[in-house]
RNA sequence: GUCCCCAUCGUCUAGCCUGGUCCAGGACAACAGAUUUUCGAUCUGUCGACCGCGGUUCAAAUCCGCGUGGGGACGCCA
């Protein structure tokens, strides 16, 4: 039985590293119908809070991560550290200094193997001896991580790169026990455009604010799954069910992945437009908690299923629906209505659409093309112009359904405010 | 400084183990064209990489060595 842990520390919010770390054991476990364990090491006690915590678990939450055990408190063991101390003290493998409890490591060279790097060997005489309990009765790391991962049965311990330099001094603490260690895969690390491990200066790294910036669990699951692991067929847009049934930890390679926020982007639109529309409508509303009506929010929602990639992107666009100004985008403004007909045509355009009774996309446009016909225009020439009045933007959904999910007074209105703007002398 | 890890398009990667099918495939981004209702939507296309040098071999992205570059660890932090 495969038996696999995820220990953060609560020291800081969830950290995109982290939470990839969390996922290849989450997917490892559930490919292989075995156990995910939740470990909190918060054994630092200064740096440690449940704020922290609770976010910690809130975030594994949202993700799908759920575990099988655990959480398991480091901070709730010391009695088991202890008495493996003491173990190793009486038989002569460790020795105290002061009030702390140090391991005197083997002078010998010790081979690692690993699932991802293959063996590895490190010469131990180099290094120093371990601190297994600090003088001020708490644990140190290695000690703790290595007496729980026992304790535990952990059978595989996936973690990132920048540990393998922790395990030959945790191997040398296994065989110090007489146990034999579990096996090991290093991950390579995620790293920010400056190719170095990610951290605050790239902005966003928390799990938290990737939910607050509109996306969605299932595609953050899948762009991270593919930083360090590709299925091998080029398949790249997945279900976590589907990554689950690929997964292998085999197929982790050993390069670190730059973040690249572009492209989980594009899967968030992906997994966005994959949702049914009942399905969008509910995320959107619990996202934008905007109290309006039912069947036109679902309207607008169709409008925009498959042009939006964030559901920040969403609540912009709805914002230009709900609020009573139009926020004019220059380039737009320039472009479009910065024309000397353009004032006349958008009065006519106005006169027209005030005689509408039905205000639907049929009537607007059939109207609208009426204009044309009679002005002997493009209908480019009136479709750009008005949009650009209504919205402010040079981009939209259709221009005519835009208008009738505006209803005719605001619609009215706009163009009003736009035409007194008077851009057409400007 | 010492030890360890890594090295394919701008980015994520496939291929590398088991050398020939690879003048290296896909995706994101970028760019161009199309769609005469736009576009950040959609479709099509273009650009673009095996870090260098030696070696092994009939043959190397693939194996070996050395360089170089990047990263990590050297805490009574985790």
């Amino acid at each position: 039985m495969v038996r696999v842990r995820f220990a953060p520390s609560p020291t800081g919010y969830l950290h995109i590293g982290s939470v990839r770390t969390a996922l290849f054991n989450w997917l490892y476990a559930r490919s292989q119908q075995g156990v995910f364990i939740l470990r909190i090491e918060d054994t630092d006690q200064k740096r440690s809070s449940d704020v922290y915590m609770k976010e910690i678990l809130e975030d594994l939450e949202w993700l799908g991560l759920k575990w099988d055990e655990g959480p398991y408190f480091q901070t709730k063991r010391f009695d088991l550290y202890r008495s493996y101390a003491q173990k190793l003290l009486e038989e002569g493998l460790a020795y105290k200094d002061g009030e702390a409890t140090i391991f005197k490591i083997p002078d010998e060279k010790i081979k690692i193997y690993d699932l991802v790097h293959g063996e590895i060997e490190v010469d131990n005489t180099l290094i120093d001896d371990l601190v297994l309990m600090k003088s001020d009765g708490s644990p140190a790391y290695n000690f703790a991580c290595v007496i729980d991962d026992m304790e535990m049965k952990v059978t595989h311990v996936i973690r990132g790169d920048d540990h393998i330099s922790n395990t030959n001094k945790q191997a040398a603490l296994y065989n110090a026990l007489g146990v034999k260690p579990p096996k090991f895969a290093h991950i390579p690390l995620i790293l920010g455009p400056d190719k170095a491990p990610l951290s605050k200066r790239f902005g966003a790294v928390s799990i938290t604010d990737y939910r607050k910036m509109g996306y969605l669990p299932q595609a953050l699951v899948n762009y991270l799954s593919l930083l360090g692991w590709a299925p091998g067929d080029n398949k790249e847009f997945m279900s976590v069910d589907e990554i689950v049934k690929r997964f292998s930890l085999k197929r982790i390679n050993k390069t670190g992945a730059e973040f690249n926020q572009d492209k989980l982007r594009w899967l968030n639109g992906e997994h966005i437009r994959k949702l049914s529309l009942d399905e969008f409508v509910k995320v959107c509303r619990d996202f934008v908690k905007i109290d309006c009506d039912e069947a036109w929010f679902r309207k607008f929602a169709e409008l925009y299923h498959h042009r939006i990639k964030t559901l920040v992107e969403f609540k912009e666009e709805l914002d230009i629906f709900m609020s009573e100004d139009v926020k004019y985008n220059e380039e737009a403004v320039e472009k479009f209505l910065k024309n000397d007909k353009v004032s006349d045509i958008l009065r006519m355009t106005q006169k027209r659409l005030e005689a509408i009774d039905l205000f639907t996309p049929e009537n607007i446009e059939k109207e609208s093309r009426a204009l044309v016909g009679e002005l002997k225009i493009e209908s480019s020439e009136l479709i750009h112009p008005l949009r650009v009045a209504v919205t402010g933007k040079a981009v939209s959904a259709g221009v005519f359904e835009v208008l009738a999910l505006l209803g005719k007074d605001k619609v009215i209105k706009r163009l009003e405010k736009a035409l007194e703007a008077d851009y057409g002398r400007k």
